[in-house]
RNA sequence: GCCCCUGUAGCCCAAUCGGUUAGAGGCACACGACUUAAAAUCGUGCCAGUGUGGGUUCAAGUCCCACCAGGGGUACCA
């Protein structure tokens, strides 16, 4: 141990050098990206902003790693990069941290904030430290309020009445998007609805464009991300019918997928939390039995009702829809298999022919009648059938398969005026509003004369009011409605006496746009500068993890449409390039406190420095796959990284050196791994970019102790590489490497080295002549060898013509120059 | 239930187009050199026939089908 010191020229202190290169990093600045007189051509790289929880973990350490590799390697690639970062700072954790040590969200978030910044310095991304932004500065939330206001004018923020998700533990609601498995998203409580007038963003209107312009990302986003908006999305084709109901004047329509097979249809279920519901319940003998029924359906928790194998349940309304085609009364059921929000909240049952009817038809001892052919009998075996026909018992229909089935049904509709085709989504209006303090104030005015008053222009940014004279413990509503002084305020259009909207913004709302942000993070004029936008947008690479798959993405997709629409950017998708990093784990599963398999990011920092953390990360395989910390090895990392030094140590030849009078077996593997190194960066496979570098510094290592020797000039082209390409992953050794072999700070802007692809040719390759598939010869032969030549020569074999023992082969397989196979009849 | 992804040495991972005897790199392990010894370092070695079963092909880790295992998404959307 006595000799691992800073005295011995052989070991490599990395947390001296990591001290060493900030201060100087700082000075250099070499990635500040708005020079004004910066010629190079422009990428942007982008990391989803964090978070400020306390300090950065083990995932952020990788997300950020991964990210920062892409944006080094474009800087050797000559580009001028903006790779910023700022924090996501609204949200609830704030509030709630603040409101158990009864202190202020704004005080515990800067404090967060400063931490991880100071973290995320010592972390040594490439970072733009001239652009950060927080989201909870009113510089940044007085936009929101502008988008807010202009969605409003557009007519895409709207209120109205519905039954929302809520979180009891939140006290909040929560965006469709937020309940997983019927679980809040952030704290896992059971979801419950609740009727409130909410604010709505209408991203319904942008279903079909949001869903069609996935086609231009595909190849260059996960496809699992783009299937996961899909089914989002969900896009169904189908048709409008139109039912007329006994004794009511108004007929009713229903959605569906299959108007082919209305002449199955034996029975008609309305959502039982459905206006409609109750209006045809309204004044019926079974009026007692639906109200009875309802009770017991609101009381079924989101959970339970989500349950696929629980038994239907319903009660009959005494009322008859009339089939459009055959004049048949149909009993009206209501019933919680059908919802309230999506299509009309009405169906058509046809029990042959959709499992969930049929369950419904079963246990209520329904009629059940095929309409579409099939070899089974639905009613016996009790599985609806799904064939495409031909279609039976249909009238006009009959014969037909499914296709054109559906086109002559909706033919018939539509000449009777009673249906047309249409088209469902599963996609719901983001709500937005939220009853916490932490966030972005809605920008309206509540008046009692004029309703509702959108706050103008020139009054925002509305900041949120001192929270230490407020009580932030939810209540199921607003803390801002407490605050008096604050919602007190004169309606802008009648002067009198109104009241501001108490709720703050879903912080998706903040992450939707601030990619565009960070152009210019301190403008007044507006969000962002259209000439910034012009030189820099779209996003050319998107690095964040798969969590945000629907949420983040979806919505920010959503608001660069909308800002098309307005003629703010001439670009309509935000991020060009995704990528989607895997969880750092331990052990096979999450890392959480509870489990006690939690990495410090700190320790891992302390123990193997920043650079060993780093190659780990992205060494460890593939970006997206989640990396199981106990299969990796930080401390072979680092051994690794002092390997590399050491031999930049040993280089004794002249910064100066002529390359090209170098060996050339070693100017060949360094130019073969650059060349490999450069298509592998170019293709997320990092993991081998490092490979390859490992493999340069066992060769040069070779060179140097048993080949060409340290002067040798192909040593020193060997160890420039292999800064460069380390750099990418490691920058403090890189730069100690680069120092060591006598250039100036800073490798992060030395020029990708130039592969010569006259180094990359072999002067000769192995092929292979096989017989049957059996090798039978080895040949070495010259890469630019002809067809004919080799078939001729592979033919000419001792070893060859024996295999083939005087028989006719049937065909010649010539792969030149490597393989040759003789297939015998 | 439906949809998607992934299965390669003890472990993590490589393997443009289907093409040599599956191996670039690493971890672990073993041995050797250096050392009084150890650590560090340098070097050498080590192990699988690609989840299983079929198929296509002159040729399959790579393409197709079925199954198994693991992971993820989604869930009464008519």
């Amino acid at each position: 141990m006595t000799e691992n010191t800073a005295a011995d020229p052989n070991f490599y202190d990395v947390h001296t050098a990591q001290e060493k290169w900030l201060p100087i990093w700082d000075e250099l600045a070499p990635f500040r990206s708005g020079r004004p007189d910066d010629t190079r051509p422009t990428k942007y790289v982008l990391d989803m902003f964090p978070y400020p929880s306390g300090d950065l973990h083990m995932g952020h350490a990788e997300a950020y790693a991964l990210g920062d590799v892409i944006a080094r390697y474009w800087v050797h690639k000559g580009f001028n990069v903006m790779h910023p970062i700022g924090w996501d700072a609204f949200g609830l954790p704030a509030e709630n941290a603040a409101i158990k040590r009864g202190e202020n969200p704004q005080t515990w978030t800067y404090e967060n904030i400063a931490v991880q910044k100071s973290s995320m310095r010592r972390y040594a991304c490439s970072f733009d430290w001239d652009r950060v932004l927080n989201t909870c500065d009113p510089e940044y939330y007085h936009w929101n309020q502008w988008f807010f206001l202009k969605m409003y004018e557009r007519g895409l923020a709207y209120r109205k009445d519905s039954a929302v998700n809520w979180c009891p533990s939140c006290q909040t609601v929560l965006a469709n998007e937020q309940v997983v498995a019927g679980l809040c998203e952030r704290c896992d409580s059971q979801v419950t609805k609740k009727k409130l007038n909410q604010w709505y963003f209408k991203i319904t209107d942008y279903a079909d464009r949001l869903l069609d312009d996935m086609k231009g990302l595909e190849g260059n986003w996960p496809e699992k991300v783009l299937l996961m908006q899909r089914n989002w999305i969900g896009r169904s084709q189908g048709a409008e019918v139109s039912f007329d109901i006994e004794g009511r004047d108004e007929p009713v329509t229903v959605y569906t997928t299959r108007p082919d097979t209305l002449f199955g249809a034996t029975f008609f279920v309305v959502a039982a939390d459905s206006d409609l519901a109750a209006q045809l319940a309204a004044g019926t003998e079974s009026e007692a039995a639906f109200k009875e029924y309802l009770e017991t359906v609101k009381s079924i928790s989101e959970m339970d009702r989500l349950a696929t194998d629980r038994p239907k349940s319903g009660v009959f309304l005494n009322r008859y829809a009339i089939n459009p085609v055959n004049g048949e009364k149909l009993p009206i059921w209501a019933s919680d298999y059908v919802l309230a929000d999506y299509g009309t909240g009405a169906i058509m049952a046809v029990p042959a022919h959709d499992q969930r009817d049929l369950d419904f038809a079963k246990a209520f001892s329904l009629p059940i009648r095929v309409v579409v052919a099939s070899d089974t009998d639905p009613a016996e075996t009790g599985v609806a059938t799904a064939d495409d026909g031909p279609h039976v018992n249909s009238g006009s229909l009959d014969g037909l398969g499914k296709a054109e089935a559906i086109a002559k049904m909706i033919g018939i509709l539509e000449s009777d005026k009673r249906g047309k085709s249409a088209t469902n989504y599963r996609l719901r209006d983001w709500l937005i509003s939220r009853q916490r303090f932490w966030g972005t104030p809605i920008p309206i005015i509540h008046c009692a004369s004029c309703g509702e008053v959108p706050v103008p222009l020139e009054q925002l940014p509305v900041t949120l009011p001192d929270a230490s004279t407020l009580d932030l413990s939810p209540k199921g509503t607003s803390p801002l409605g407490a605050a008096d002084e604050w919602a007190s305020v004169e309606c802008p259009k009648c002067h009198g006496m109104a009241r501001r909207d108490a709720d703050t913004m879903d912080t998706f709302v903040d992450s939707s746009w601030y990619y565009m942000r960070y152009l210019n993070p301190h403008l007044t004029t507006g969000p962002f500068d259209p000439e910034q936008a012009k030189k820099w947008l779209p996003v050319d690479q998107y690095v964040g993890g798969v969590t945000h798959a629907i949420l983040h993405l979806l919505y920010s997709r959503f608001f660069t449409k909308v800002m098309y629409d307005m003629g703010m950017v001439d670009f309509q998708e935000p991020f060009t390039r995704l990528l989607n990093q895997g969880m750092v784990v331990m052990d096979g599963s999450a890392m959480s406190k509870s489990r006690g398999n939690l990495v410090k990011l700190s320790d891992e920092l302390n123990d193997h420095g920043v650079d060993a953390v780093r190659l780990t990360m992205v060494f460890a395989g593939p970006p997206e796959d989640d990396i199981d910390w106990s299969d990796v090895s930080p401390s072979g990392s680092k051994k690794f990284l002092a390997r590399a030094w050491r031999l930049a140590g040993d280089v004794t030849s002249a910064p100066d050196a002529d390359f090209a009078t170098g060996d050339l077996a070693l100017r060949k593997i360094t130019h073969r791994v650059v060349a490999d190194a450069e298509l592998a960066l170019d293709t997320y496979r990092f993991n081998v970019s490092v490979a390859r570098a490992m493999e340069l510094v066992n060769a040069t290592r070779k060179a140097i102790d048993s080949g060409c020797g340290p002067a040798d000039p192909a040593v020193r082209e060997a160890a420039v590489a292999v800064a460069i390409i380390l750099s990418n992953v490691a920058p403090y050794t890189a730069e100690e490497m680069w120092e060591r072999l006598g250039y100036e700070p800073t490798v992060a802007l030395a020029p990708w080295p130039v592969v010569d692809p006259k180094l990359l040719v072999e002067d000769e390759v192995e092929c292979v002549v096989q017989v049957n598939g059996k090798i039978k010869e080895r040949l070495t032969v010259s890469p630019s060898i002809s067809k004919e030549d080799l078939q001729a020569l592979a033919l000419a074999q001792s070893s060859v013509t024996e295999a083939i023992a005087g028989a006719t082969p049937k065909v010649i397989v010539v792969r030149e120059p490597k393989l040759v196979n003789i297939v015998l009849g």
